[in-house]
DNA sequence: ATGAAAGCGCTAACAG
DNA sequence: CTGTTAGCGCTTTCAT
């Protein structure tokens, strides 16, 4: 039977404001007092009716991640970041994806609001859309904080990653390690972070003088391998190296590239981005740029949190470090990870 | 600003009842009222307060799911699995994660009654500690059904997947192609799931006469790793097969097993179960026992909405099955699978 | 230190 | 067809 306050007041033969105020640890409750109802609750297993205080109080202690995709792993870990770090605050996370779809993001959006989220995080999938509607949002009075990917419309606080240094940084490695005709398998433009591993591929083969070689290859394995082939279909080969912007796409390019019997790394170097689990399972084990992802939802939760108390505070971008792994498919000099020590 | 049904009402001297009544598409509102109102509400925006519905209408139309690790993505399959099922009805997902800590797992109950979840999904991680608590919160008046994992000491409603029935089918495969010595990398036995492979394997074996030989690996890869290095480090070889209970340690399994200059399949197969992503990526590409995610959570999902419309149904178990998935490690004619078209 | 009254935003039940 | 009253379970404010 789910119990009430009034009804362990009726119980106890006191008001259910002592109840709640002794509940709750607030003040004006004689010791005793406070002793007896806690340890009725407990005993009866009493649980506080969280819709109902959260309609008092105008305040849920719910943040409302918004994520494009429940099935990659990249947001789950994010996810997972935030929710430690808000949990110790007692905050819970109410998790809502968009399946990649503009329509789908709004509506839910709107479902987060209509169930009193404090905040809303989001990883916008359709930035161009939707700016208007998180700007509403925003104006209504509830936080938004962006991360990973840009909204670019409006200036919202939020929390990204370097992609154009770690995408420089993998360049640059390739250059140094002698490639010089190097492939970018470009992930979609429309995506901030997409954009900027270009924007990293290209400053470097421009700084170097090198020719560009730029195909759109999107975010998959099955893109990445449809790209690599038809790189390999215009006949002579005329590359050395590849930079892909998402490391699905580099297995897909690989998985090409071995099957045309083009050996990886000795022909042709590759390098990703991400460090998916699979990156270092693959048959060459993949090169690529790590993002902290645990780092990602801590910082996001945390900046959050912090506009929830200050909710004037001004638009706060905060900028994430990316970091280089190196392994087999770039032609590092080959040494099996697993046999330290 | 966040409106209220009560503000809109006064903005177009209407009761608040008629707009309560227009926007849900109740009956007794004039067709030119109905179309006025809800016009009114789109061009401000309005959403409703799913708190307020929920306090007075006892139902939140939100199910929670508790799961013991949000970094797995089997449970998290799953959880889509029932997200796209329970959507169409207009219900969502609050979805929480134990850390497969029983402690956590109660906490976690507790909070989601707290926020009204109307039936709680759960795969427990602690079936044998918390079995009572789940029991309460039946009593209590929300339908409790449970996923993947049994719990022993209650009866309650479920979904599941043969694992039984999985082992055996693996073990077969193994004993068809050949092999005599066969070694079970067994997982945590407290869940119901590592026991009953372990059963199946046992089964199997016994059936055929075989000895058995049974090594405790966890669930991981470097448990898996481990286990493995145990069983060569004893000297001459004793076995032609391995199979695993989990995937991950499979793959931990077949790292020792390479590192150790053994040849897969030639000298030792290697079965997995759980067809994780990496499965089929690894150096030998894995064979294993596959399990339909969506279709446990679609099931699971179905089930949650059965028990809430019909809440004196007595609990059912709906067993779902497993299929082979043959790949390279477990000795089949080699053929690239992704030569296909 | 404790209690009574009022109301958060919404809907069920009844009235007109 | 529309409005009024009451109350979901809780907390704030003001008494006592």
């Amino acid at each position: 039977m789910k119990r009430t306050l009034k009804q362990l007041a009726g119980d106890l033969n006191v008001s259910a404001m002592t109840v709640s105020r002794a509940l709750r640890g607030d003040v004006g409750v004689s010791e005793t007092m406070r002793q007896t109802i806690q340890e009725y609750a407990r005993e009866v297993n009493y649980q506080p009716n969280l819709l109902a205080r959260g309609l008092v109080m105008q305040r849920s202690h719910v943040l409302g991640v918004l994520i494009p995709d429940l099935s990659d792993s990249f947001w789950l870990d994010a996810v997972l970041g935030m929710e430690r770090t808000v949990r110790a605050e007692g905050y819970h996370i109410l998790l809502a994806h968009s399946s990649d779809t503009a329509a789908v993001e709004r509506s839910e959006i709107g479902t987060l609001i209509s169930r009193g989220v404090d905040a809303l995080l989001i990883a916008c999938c359709a930035p161009g859309d939707n700016a208007s509607v998180l700007a509403d949002v925003q104006t209504s009075g509830i936080p938004v904080v962006l991360f990973d990917r840009h909204v670019t419309a409006q200036t919202f606080s939020g929390v990204f990653f370097d992609d154009f240094a770690g995408a420089t940084q993998a360049v640059e490695h390739l250059i140094g390690l002698g490639r010089t005709r190097i492939v970018h398998l470009a992930g979609d433009e429309r995506f901030s972070t997409s954009h900027a591993r270009l924007e990293g591929y290209r400053a470097v083969m421009k700084k170097a003088d090198l020719p560009e070689t730029i195909v759109e290859a999107g975010f998959g394995e099955e893109s990445g391998f449809r790209a690599m082939r038809t790189l390999l279909d215009r006949g002579q080969r005329q590359f050395d190296a590849v930079f892909a912007a998402h490391d699905p796409s580099a297995i897909g390019a690989l998985r090409a590239l071995l099957e045309a019997g083009v050996s990886v790394p000795e022909e042709v170097a590759l390098v990703g981005f991400g460090n998916i689990r699979c990156a270092e399972h693959v048959s060459v084990p993949l090169t690529t740029v790590a993002q902290s992802r645990h780092a990602l939802g801590e910082a996001l939760a945390r900046l959050a949190l912090d506009r929830l108390h200050h909710p004037a505070a001004p638009p706060t971008e905060i900028v994430l470090p990316t970091q280089l792994i190196v392994r087999q498919s770039c032609g590092y000099p080959l040494r099996s990870e697993s046999s330290v020590q």
